[in-house]
DNA sequence: CGTGTGTCGCTTATGCTGTAAGCTTTCAAG
DNA sequence: CTTGAAAGCTTACAGCATAAGCGACACACG
């Protein structure tokens, strides 16, 4: 039962190779040539246990979505809420170059749908009538993936990095973004983040 | 000054018909060589106006965020930001083989800045402090392009479709899902979209 | 201890891809 | 009419996903 030099590969091994692949080199990057490197193999060895790179790619966010942690169901539901798109939103920071696969090409696996169940669950379980249910998973899950890719890719006007800084434009032409120059600097993600959070939350508490 | 029938490419007709391509035939199937052909030309004569295939993806970006409509500031700044973002979804439905490309390759042009600053000239001007007005920005555009992504991208659970549908699903095992199945037939994206807009501004307003 | 048998990795080959380099045609200005 | 640049064309290259077929090993059974 000990893995023999010969039965070296997996699908397994593979999704996981592949993950850590795109977390240092970017998913532009990954080639089925580069990833059997990777696994010291032939690129169309991969071939024997993922049908083509669609697969492969699909296959990487599964391995993402085992990542995500559910928060215990003992706690109450909106904090159990919060705790999972904290949990969601993490994933993008840990994998950024990967996340963006999630939202592109969305799991349509049973995992994918179990969490929707369980998301499902403590809503009805708090009292929410189901059609209400439904559209606060959509909504949470709409802002918590935007606003993770918009982290990702970097906000428009952060002031360090290669995208455009709010202190460089015109105060003249853009006064209302210069402004906001001076508070950049120190912005939170992880409160703003939660400042949204709250909103949905809040509007969502006042539906029950 | 008039186009002779030499000069018959130009930045604009190629991003205009590489958008019109991808509407078509789909993302993927974009290719150099296929965009000229559309266009009555070789694959090379089109880096004579764009540097390389990045930067004709970013002028597809450009193009859609063109045809963007702000609504006109003499309405109500709630009603204005609501019609904005009403307008954003609109190009996803419209375009969505190119809108994923706004969402993964944030436009880092003078367009896309001006739009930022006409936001929050609206929000300052509504009385909102400089740092809610970033805030509120930062958490209407997570949820607008997270919840057209989705749209685009098909919801889970959709009744039909190749998405794995609510109904086929074990009542057992996702007594919750199945339970939804009755009302996702009926489900209207438009008022869906407008539940999180109405969550979201609602909680805005009491931050006045 | 043979001897299939099927799994799995390797090799080779095809038709794509983006794009570098250099050539040629065309138009406009002097 | 000459000259120069702009813009299209041709050719070429390396890298891509993946189809087809080959060969070697690991295990199941006699």
């Amino acid at each position: 039962m000990v893995a023999t030099k010969r039965r070296s590969l997996d699908r397994r091994r593979i999704l996981e190779a592949a993950v850590r692949f795109v977390d240092r080199e970017g998913l532009e990057a990954l080639s089925m040539r580069k990833l059997g490197a990777e696994l010291g193999v032939e690129a169309m060895s991969l071939y024997n246990h993922v049908p083509n790179k669609g697969a492969l790619l699909d296959g990487m966010v599964e391995v993402l979505l085992g990542e995500l942690e559910l928060p215990p169901e003992d706690e109450g539901w909106e904090e159990r809420i919060r705790e999972a798109y904290r949990s969601f939103r993490r994933l993008a920071r840990e994998h950024p170059n990967v996340f963006p696969l999630l939202v592109i090409r969305p799991p349509d696996t049973m995992d994918g749908v179990w969490l929707v169940e369980e998301f499902l669950k403590t809503l009805r379980g708090a009292g929410f009538d189901a059609e209400t249910a439904l559209y606060a998973f959509r909504a949470l899950s709409g802002y918590a993936s935007g606003y993770a890719m918009a982290e990702i890719r970097g906000f428009a006007m952060e002031p360090s990095g290669t995208r455009l800084g709010a202190l460089t434009l015109s105060p003249d032409e853009f006064p209302n973004i210069h402004e906001l120059g001076i508070h950049l600097g120190k912005v939170d993600h992880d409160a703003e983040f939660e400042f949204g959070l709250d909103l949905l939350l809040a509007g969502l508490k006042g539906r029950l």
